[in-house]
Order: structure tokens, then sequence, then C-alpha cells
DNA sequence: TTATTGCGGACCATTTTAGTCCTCTTTAAA
DNA sequence: TTTAAAGAGGACTAAAATGGTCCGCAATAA
């Protein structure tokens, strides 16, 4: 169903509640607390996040986590790829070598079309973005990011 | 990685195959003898299809598959679904009752604007779209969509 | 020194995915 | 009427991915 995995979404959720602070720092559990998710389980998302650099952490007592960048700059797509790897929606946009067809296969292009249009969406999407509460505004909610359409330049293949 | 199946991925291969002849009946045999792919995988996939009526099935010998509608009217979106079920990133896209932090969770709203928005792109791309090799002509190539933003109308929740 | 916190990774249970196979039905053609 | 060529439906299995837990180690503040 082209899902994100579930860490992935608890990863956005966590990051939810340290954005409405950007530069306080958390614990694990109490953002464990806080998020509704099991303590393990948070922990092993955060030090994906570390990986990636998308957070920081201290080390010791009174440690914990922060935001490495204004929720601003930190884009799902970034968080996406820290607990799952860059986004490709097929085997060849990540590795071209790795599928056995691609020598016979006649839509590989076009998925490398479709695949840096939706990581260029999920790219312009922000954790400020998900931040804001959708409302029914006079002018609809919307997350304002740039248009995004499935016309790349001249630049086949990634 | 946000992948989709492969037998999504394998769908999109048979179908584009049988989209040089749209209106051609196709052996299953023969489609996977084409696209190099298994036999009885290539039948799994055509079985799922014919379920989404994307194809049209004939039995009995001189018996085949061929493409429910034009190549045109064919979307991406339709096939991965009758592959995977509905498009959605999240569990709170497909079902909301589904995901247990439905209720605490505070980032559900926008993530349906994401899911709509992907949905939407992928809707709009089609089979005959798909088919179209890319080549390095004086535009560059491309896929012709119309463009997709992150911004619906009012109209919350799926 | 001790309590608190993150680090790294192993580990396992469960689910999902991919692929195969078998039997039954339908239909064209010999 | 018979036979061969197809698809339908579903069971089944192996392999991989996922989600979640746990443990011992390292760092740091008090
Ligand atoms: S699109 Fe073609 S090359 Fe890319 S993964 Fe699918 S089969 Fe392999
Ligand atoms: S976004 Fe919130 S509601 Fe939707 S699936 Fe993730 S946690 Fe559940």
């Amino acid at each position: 169903m082209l899902r994100i995995s579930k860490l992935s979404d608890y990863a956005i959720i966590i990051l939810g509640h340290m954005a409405k602070a950007p530069s306080q720092t958390f614990a694990a559990n109490d953002l464990a607390g806080s998020a509704g998710i099991g303590g393990p389980t948070v922990s092993k998302v955060l030090k994906a996040l570390v990986k990636a650099h998308v957070v920081r952490s201290t080390r010791g007592a009174k440690g914990g986590y922060q935001l490495a960048q204004t929720p601003e700059k930190t884009s799902i797509a970034s968080i996406i790829a820290a607990l799952e790897g860059p986004i490709a929606l097929t085997e060849c946009s990540i590795d071209l070598n790795h599928c056995e067809q691609a020598s016979s296969c006649n839509v590989r292009g076009n998925w490398s079309v479709i695949n840096r249009a939706i990581r260029t969406a999920l790219e312009a999407v922000t954790l400020a973005d998900m931040a804001i509460t959708p409302t029914m505004g006079s002018d609809g909610f919307h997350i304002p990011v740039k248009d995004i359409t499935f016309q790349p330049r001249r630049n086949p293949e990634q």
C-alpha cells in the first residue's frame, strides 16, 4: 500500500513534539511518555535519527536529544531516509545494478522521473509544516510547499 | 524506503508490454516470456489485475488477457492499488480507527494532505506515459502530467 | 562515587512478501 | 465428442522485513 514504516511515523510524531521547543533537550523517556510510544522503541528511533544527523544527543545525566536543525530546515524526506534509507519507489531508483531485469526493463527511466518527483515533494515538506494544526480556515488548510511536477530536467537516472 | 512491491513493479512492466497492442489478447505465458518474469508469478499478478478490473480475461483455448481500458485511461495508481490496496502512506490514511495513537496524534491531518497529494500524482500518470521511452530530446524527457501540490481543498480526512 | 542518560548491537516474534503448485472450469478446435 | 490450451481460485512455503525488547558499555552531572 506504499506505506512508510511505523518507525518513520513514530519519528515524525516524536520530532513533532520536539519542534514545539526547538532548542530544548528531551530525555528519550519523557518523549516516550508524551508520544504514547514504548520507551525502548522511542530510543531506537532516536538513535537512528542521531546517525542521520536529524537530532543531536547529549550523554550522561541531564542529557537527552535536541533538534539538530530548526523545524523549518528538517524535511520529512530526511526523517524517512533516516529510518528507512533514501526514498526509492523501485529497486532501480536506489541502485541500478541491483535489479535483475534492469537491462530489459523499459519503464525504468520513467520510474526515475516519478521517484524524483515524490522525493522532491517530500523534501519540500518540513517538520514546521507538520506541526501546523490543520484548521478549516477561509482558504482551506494547507501545507505550504512549492509545486511539484513530473517534469524533470535533462538528467536521466537518479 | 517507501517501496512499491515487486509484484506491482512486475504489473507495470507486464502492462507496459500489453500497452503496445492495447486490444490484443495475450496469454500469461507469452507475457512471462517477453517480460523475463516467472510464469506462475506473472499469472498471479494478472489474476490480481483482473480482480481490480485493470485487465479482462478470456478463458479457454486462445484465451488470455487484454487491457480493460486504453493505456491512457489506466493509471499507475490503479495498478498499484490492484496489487497492494489503496495508496496510503500512513495507517490512518486508509482507516482512521485502525491506529492506536490516532486520538493523541497531532500530525494526522497533515499526513492526510501529503497522502492525497501523492495519490493524486500517481493517479495522473498513465500506462501510456510509462510506455514513452524517455529520450534526451531538446526539451528534456518528461512524463506529461498536471502539476501536483500539497494544497488540497477544504475536505479533511481522506 | 553514583545515578542518569545515551550507544551499540544482539535478539526474537510476527508479519509481509514472493514465488510455486495443484485442482477445477472454460472454451476452441480437431 | 474429445482433447488441449488457457484462466480461476486458493493453499502452501521460504525468505525477508518489521517491530519491539533487552543487555552491557560509555559518558557526564551532581
Ligand atoms: S523498474 Fe525495471 S529496472 Fe527498475 S526495478 Fe522495476 S524492473 Fe527493475
Ligand atoms: S499519523 Fe498519527 S494517526 Fe496516522 S498512523 Fe501515524 S500515528 Fe496513527
